[in-house]
DNA sequence: CGCCCACTTGAGCTCTCTCAACGCCTGTGG
DNA sequence: CCACAGGCGTTGAGAGAGCTCAAGTGGGCG
């Protein structure tokens, strides 16, 4: 972990991780690493101080995990509970021409217990977008931790409950929505999400994604998602470079994608 | 109920219902009307004959609906959970533009009990897709329920999980499948559903859908979509009429949509 | 009998895809 | 230190899937 911070050239998407008043040295126990999960599940259900202690607690179980890195293989059933705490990950699905459709982004704070809670095996695969920091929570620890605080166990099926509505915002967004609209409304979407875990700054946040990642979050082909994202800033509602996305014009972006925040 | 059965023209939907060695009057007790719900529960975790008289309890709760009745308002908490027994029901969201998408369909022995169990508003509108038998049993009736038959409280635990994982699929067949693989998936789903429910004989189902609900859960025009059903009969996989629809070739048709009934 | 709704068919048009090429940056190896 | 390979973003052009508009058919119901 350590040494992550010192890697050549800082990964935009580990940005988020060492955030806020820089840290001369990883200072663990309040580290800012816990934050996204400890900030997200507050949202859903009010922690208190031995909640976020709990939840600082997990940092012994983070490491980092190079893009590509397959955290939980389709079919598989994980003995060990995944939680995002930097970078982007996908939960997807391939096709036999190797077509993927990614279904979901775990973004810092969001975590997969699927295996553990439930051994069901899983119908996709979820895989690291990039370099990320996660940590693999044996099932005993995640058990015990769930059962010796209701509230994040709260706050966890909450946020499992806006993991199926955004699911279903998503099926709406390629059905119904131009490449453009699907474009601005994944956009606003990542904007709330990474709001709430403290990732957004001025209307500006990291979006680490590639083209080619967003083109099979959205139905799109990674050609037609250049044109699109060209539009966007053609339209001055975003700027986007350096994997640096700039909401230019939240409203009228908002308006144009028919975003609504509900769901979240 | 009794009416219904009556009803000048009987409804394809309602078919289902009363299916197999005819009843001259409605047996109550030991109706077949609950055997959805049944049959579906005990594929997810066996149920014994406690369980059974339970759910067939239901009975008393059920009471027909016409088309286009919104069961549950999008935005609203349900004090009771909807559980459908005979037609089909959808979730979907609507656009400005009055555009809809279809984001799940609830079939006999699917239900919805968001309100009831996590009172948390919902992100979309449940609506009777034709005449349907439903239940609405209220919270009090439903926790009980829940309550003292924990092997029903498992099942439907697990109904859910593949509930959430027939979005994830819906999701990528809209994203990475072209129009007529589309249908082709819906229609090996639905024939996989219907028949753990006992409602597919010889490969053949009844599909009370319109081409327009079809349109509106594939994502694809109403035209278009007539014109990929053309294309599937042409193809000699599947022969519909007066909705009723026959898988001619099943491999084939599952081959060809690269259908894997796994999720389910 | 007539209306309404679902299904069908045709034609032109648009959005999006595919193929292909090129520039840029980065990491690698000579 | 430089050459090179690979990945990503960008651009152009032609092709195709699917859309919209429009009209017509047919069946069920008032």
């Amino acid at each position: 972990m350590g040494t992550l911070a010192t890697t050549a050239v800082m990964d935009p998407a580990i940005s988020g991780f060492a955030r806020g008043p820089r840290q001369a040295a990883p200072a663990p126990g309040r580290d800012r690493s816990a934050c996204a999960l400890a900030r997200k599940l507050d949202g859903f259900a009010p922690l208190d101080e031995q909640d976020r202690a709990a939840l600082a607690d997990l940092i012994g179980y983070v490491r980092p995990v190079e893009r590509h890195t397959v955290l939980v293989e389709q079919d598989s059933v994980a003995d060990h509970a995944i939680i995002v705490f930097a970078g982007f990950a996908s939960r997807d699905k391939r096709r036999a021409s190797g077509r993927r459709q990614i279904v979901a982004y775990l973004i810092p704070g969001d975590l997969c217990d699927r295996g553990v809670l439930h051994d069901y095996s899983l119908d996709h695969t979820i895989e690291a977008l990039m370099h990320c920091l996660v940590a693999k929570v044996p099932r005993t620890a995640y058990l015990d931790l769930l059962g010796r605080h209701p509230r994040i166990a709260l706050a966890l099926q909450r946020a499992r409950l806006a993991e199926e509505a955004t699911a279903h915002e998503w099926l709406a967004n390629v059905g119904m929505r131009s490449g453009t609209e699907r474009m601005a409304h994944l956009l606003c979407e990542l904007m709330e999400r990474l709001g709430t875990v403290g990732q957004v700054t001025d209307g500006q946040y990291d979006l680490p994604l590639t083209q080619t990642d967003l083109a099979d979050t959205l139905g799109l082909s990674s050609v037609h998602v250049n044109r699109v994202l060209q539009a966007l800033r053609r339209d001055k509602l975003i700027s986007l470079g350096g994997h640096r996305l700039r909401i230019l014009a939240p409203r009228r972006l908002r308006e144009f994608a028919e975003f609504e925040a509900g769901y979240l």
